[in-house]
RNA sequence: GGGCGAUUAGCUCAGUUGGUUUAGAGCACCUGCCUUACAAGCAGGGGGUCACUAGUUCGAAUCUAGUAUCGCCCA
């Protein structure tokens, strides 16, 4: 037999098995009559590398994939990215001001090109990545956001949308991105606490030379486009400014004082500037009171000349000028400390500017509501469930979707606008052109109309993406989509909940009049070991692909999902890879232990074998149930760590030390044969977790007859099995574990063999199931039945059973006692807490009888052993 | 400011409608071992008044109220 490494080398075996899976077609998935098991990968950034995040998620929809496979399930894993219309446009405006180009120089088909070219050159890095974890993703079924299909349903659904009355255009307050030049869903802002200044600004009143109103404010350069001051209107101090003008400071532009009982009294000064064209509120205010709106910004965050003064300087450039000004001619009262929010890009962490805008939108409100009763009648499940208090939260506050963003890279908006303003939404330019005519007959030409230049939201896209993979949209009745939909399971990160989750489940409803998915697994976000998001600028977060270079995927893997309890964020530390590497090394020796045996095949079993085999079967089966209810919950961390300790603590540290010959003496075939299927049965449990060492060492074990793979094997399912023998087995094991312990610490050698001698008391019968293997496991050369306390010797009790071990040495007999009383008195404190119970005749009335009779057998076991210990120590004592 | 959630061993977390030996796991830690599968290992061990206070109950880590601290979401 060829010689075995010690240590398990994950690298080429990983590169081996998962080219193998491919030639195979394994992950393929095409429509038959076994019951489907879909799951839709969240499509990442198409500009995106693989990061920890990913690795995490990716994981736990593999380890779910494969099992659902092994479970005899068509299983289907469809793969793809989105085409991030703000981050890539970045990438290729970047890339192109490196080569000299300006984008504004250049025409929208002429940037497309280069978006393309650079998509296909560097996107989908990712999902090469992704291989190298070991994902069993359908690779075939590939998509990506602007493909052709895909991008036919954006627009498809845009057209349905605006027909049903649910997409509109209109002037709004947006949330503006001054780099991107774009705006963005409220979703995409991000709010961070600032430490700012709060100034006190005074305004003069017209037409009296000393009359001044103070308010304060964070953003003192917008009070360029003020157009009134608002106070409350039972506020004594403001009374006299009724019908009163102010005027802006600097530039003495008089504005309304006026009244509203929106300004909160205790705030500031009690004054509000209102400035309608740059902040959400003061719109509303301006609404209400038919106040003029300027807009005193360009889009890149400069002012315009609308401002009159400072035009073309940057805001903050601005802020700190306008102070400095505002100092000097009298206006700055004083500057306090403020701790205030600020909205940041979530893609160019620039401060979002509020700017009307005319945008499309997309009505929330009637989609909303169907969606959220499906998540709060579990229809869709939510693991961990609390989510759903914080999606029914966004839900019933959800406010419009602003879909469009002024970009090019995307989806281009199919809505035609006539020189008389009339907008035409249409598939196509010709289709467009033929509903004009029908309109207006040959009134207008294709010269006269203009395509929006604007592209949709890439969540736009997304949000239809569990249909629009099986391109659903388009062809909705064709056969991948309806044996594929709805899904099953969503993973994802709760940080998308409504960006994604929540507009998925409204499309599918819309669309599919079904859900997208039947459950919901939100995991938490990886974070270092001190809490700490993982990201690029703290270099904080490993590489992953370095990690699975230095553990290999199934360590890696098992890393990840160690520490990954469901719903909870993840405190990530190298040291559990770790972990994972030195578990693949523990299956690897298991390995090479069977591997080293010489089987004879005319030797009989020990009787000590095939107890153990016994055992180990019905242990097997119990820790199989286990798993199998920490899979329908959910729990990923929690199944791993049951077949962790099934294969570490239960079959390699147990069951193996029973059955091994000794050394260099061969094993009966029957223990040889049976401990191979153990393993075998083992290492599938594994597989969705650890597919790779899984897949090396199956290959080895494996019969003829058995599936060539053991990705396609079937996953063993929980049989009957005998309590009685575990039962037995824990005994056994607490006697073998006292006689190591006492070993130890009597600096008894493993290797020096001694004997054992029990006495069991109230007539209790010996059990000897296991008797055989305490002697293998504890070297014994003698295991006898006694009446009588035998003379020099160490001693243990288990449960009411006296153990002795006979020893020349002298025994140290203070110690024995000291041991004993030690023992008695935590027995005779248990008794006490259990007849406390006992004694209470409202707990006997009350309880339920099982808990009593429990209560009684607690007691009399204790008083049994109480008994035992105390004879014990007078004979000692004698 | 509004809402949601958390607080159990040094760390990360279980603890399933309140009752299974006066609370469990993994890691970390301590002790002893190079015992021919594995030192990426083996054998053993210590460690918690379940955040605090009151209440409900025969019985509370578990239910209720309040307090403190932390986290997340939203404005």
């Amino acid at each position: 037999m060829k010689e075995l490494p010690k240590q398990y080398s994950p690298a080429k075996i990983e590169n081996k098995w998962y080219a193998h899976w491919m030639e195979k077609g394994y992950f393929n998935s095409t429509p038959d009559n076994r019951e489907p098991y879909t799951i839709t990968i969240p499509p990442p950034n198409v500009t995106g590398v693989l990061h920890m995040g990913h690795m995490l998620n990716n994981t736990i929809q593999d380890v779910l994939v494969r099992r659902a496979r092994m479970e005899g399930k068509n299983a289907c894993w469809v793969p793809g990215t989105d085409h991030a219309s703000i981050a890539t446009e970045a990438k290729v405006v970047a890339k192109l001001r490196e080569e000299g180009i300006d984008k504004n120089k250049i025409s929208r088909e002429e940037f497309l090109e280069h978006a393309w070219e650079w998509k296909e050159k560097h996107g989908g890095i990712i999902l090469e990545q992704l291989k190298k974890l070991g994902a069993s993703c359908d690779w075939d079924r590939t998509a990506f956001t602007m493909d052709e299909s895909l991008s036919q349903s954006v627009i498809k659904v845009f057209i349905d949308l605006y027909n049903k009355g649910l997409v509109y255009r209109r002037v709004r307050m947006v949330n503006w991105d001054p780099q991107a030049l774009t705006a963005l869903s409220d979703e995409e802002v991000i709010y961070k606490e600032l430490n700012s200044k709060f100034y006190y600004l005074r305004y003069k009143i017209e037409g009296n030379e000393n009359e001044y109103v103070t308010i304060a404010t964070t953003r003192p350069e917008t009070i360029l486009g003020d157009t009134a001051i608002c106070v409350h209107p039972e506020d004594e101090r403001f009374q006299h400014l009724k019908g009163k003008k102010a005027l802006v400071p600097l530039i003495n532009r008089p504005i309304p004082v006026i009244f509203d009982e929106y300004v909160d009294r205790e705030f500031g000064t009690g004054a509000l500037k209102v400035t309608p064209a740059h902040d959400i509120n003061d719109y509303n205010l301006g609404i209400k009171h038919n106040l003029p709106s300027i807009d005193i910004f360009n889009d890149n965050g400069t002012l315009n000349e609308k401002a009159e003064i400072h035009i073309n300087e940057d805001r903050f450039a601005v802020r700190k000028k306008i102070v400095v000004e505002l100092a000097d001619q009298g206006h700055l009262i004083k500057v306090e400390d403020i701790v205030n929010k600020v909205g940041y890009s979530e893609r160019t962490d620039e401060v979002i500017e509020p700017k009307l805008s005319l945008q499309w939108f997309l009505k929330m409100e009637e989609l909303a509501k169907p969606a959220l009763d499906v998540v709060m009648d579990d229809t869709i499940k939510f693991y961990p469930a609390r989510m759903k208090n914080i999606y029914r939260h966004w839900m019933e506050n959800v406010r419009d979707w602003c879909i469009s963003r002024q970009l090019w890279w995307g989806h281009r908006i199919p809505a035609y606008y006539l020189p008389n303003g009339d907008i035409i939404v249409a598939e196509s330019t010709e289709e467009a052109l033929a509903l004009m005519k029908e309109k207006y007959n040959d009134k207008y030409t294709e010269a006269d109309i203009k395509q929006d230049e604007d592209v949709l939201d890439t969540w736009f896209s997304s949000w239809l993406w569990p249909i629009s993979v099986f391109d659903g949209i388009r062809h909705p009745d064709n056969k991948d989509i309806r044996y594929y939909y709805p899904t099953d399971d969503m993973v994802t990160a709760p940080e998308i909940l409504f960006f994604w989750v929540a507009r998925m489940i409204m499309s599918g409803l819309e669309y599919r009049n079904e859900i997208p998915f039947r459950n919901v697994y939100l995991h938490g976000i990886v974070r270092d070991k001190q809490g700490r998001k993982m990201s690029k600028s703290l270099g904080n977060s490993p590489d992953p692909l370095a990690l699975i270079n230095q553990y290999g995927a199934d360590g890696v893997r098992v890393g990840m999902l160690f520490s990954a309890p469901a719903g909870n964020d993840l405190l990530f530390e190298e040291s559990l890879c770790e972990q994972g590497r030195n578990f693949c090394n523990k299956i690897w020796n298991a390995f090479r232990l069977t591997q080293g045996w010489q089987v004879d095949n005319s030797l009989k079993q020990p009787q000590s074998s095939k107890v153990a085999i016994e055992w180990f079967e019905a242990n097997f089966n119990k820790t199989l149930a286990l798993i199998e209810d920490h899979f329908s919950k959910y729990r990923i961390a929690d199944a791993l760590m049951a077949v962790y300790k099934l294969v570490w603590d239960d079959f390699c540290s147990w069951y193996l030390e029973m059955v091994k010959p000794v050394y260099q003496q061969p094993i009966d075939q029957v223990s040889f044969n049976k401990t191979v299927e153990i393993f075998e049965k083992l290492l599938k449990v594994l597989h969705p977790f650890m597919p790779f060492i899984s897949e090396e060492i199956y290959q080895h074990l494996r019969q003829d007859d058995a599936p060539e793979s053991i990705m396609i094997a079937r996953m063993p399912r929980p049989a009957k099995y005998d309590e009685n023998i575990l039962r037995q087995f824990d005994f056994a094991s607490e006697v073998i574990m006292a006689i190591r312990n006492l070993r130890q610490e009597k600096n008894i050698a493993n290797r020096d063999a001694i004997e054992l001698l029990i006495r069991k008391n109230y007539d209790d019968q010996p059990e000897i199931t296991f008797d055989n293997v305490v002697i293998k496991l504890c070297n014994l050369s003698k295991l006898d039945y006694v009446e009588q306390k035998p003379e020099g010797a160490f001693n243990f009790i288990i449960k009411t059973t006296e153990f002795y071990i006979p020893v020349s040495q002298n025994i140290d007999m203070e110690a024995e006692i000291q041991k004993l009383e030690q023992e008695l008195k935590y027995q005779k404190g248990f008794l006490t807490s259990v007849m406390k119970k006992l004694d209470n005749e409202k707990f006997v009335n009350n309880a339920p009888a099982h808990v009593v009779e429990m209560e009684m057998k607690k007691k009399a076991d204790a008083q049994a052993k109480i008994k035992v210990i105390e004879d014990q120590l007078k004979t000692l004592k004698a």
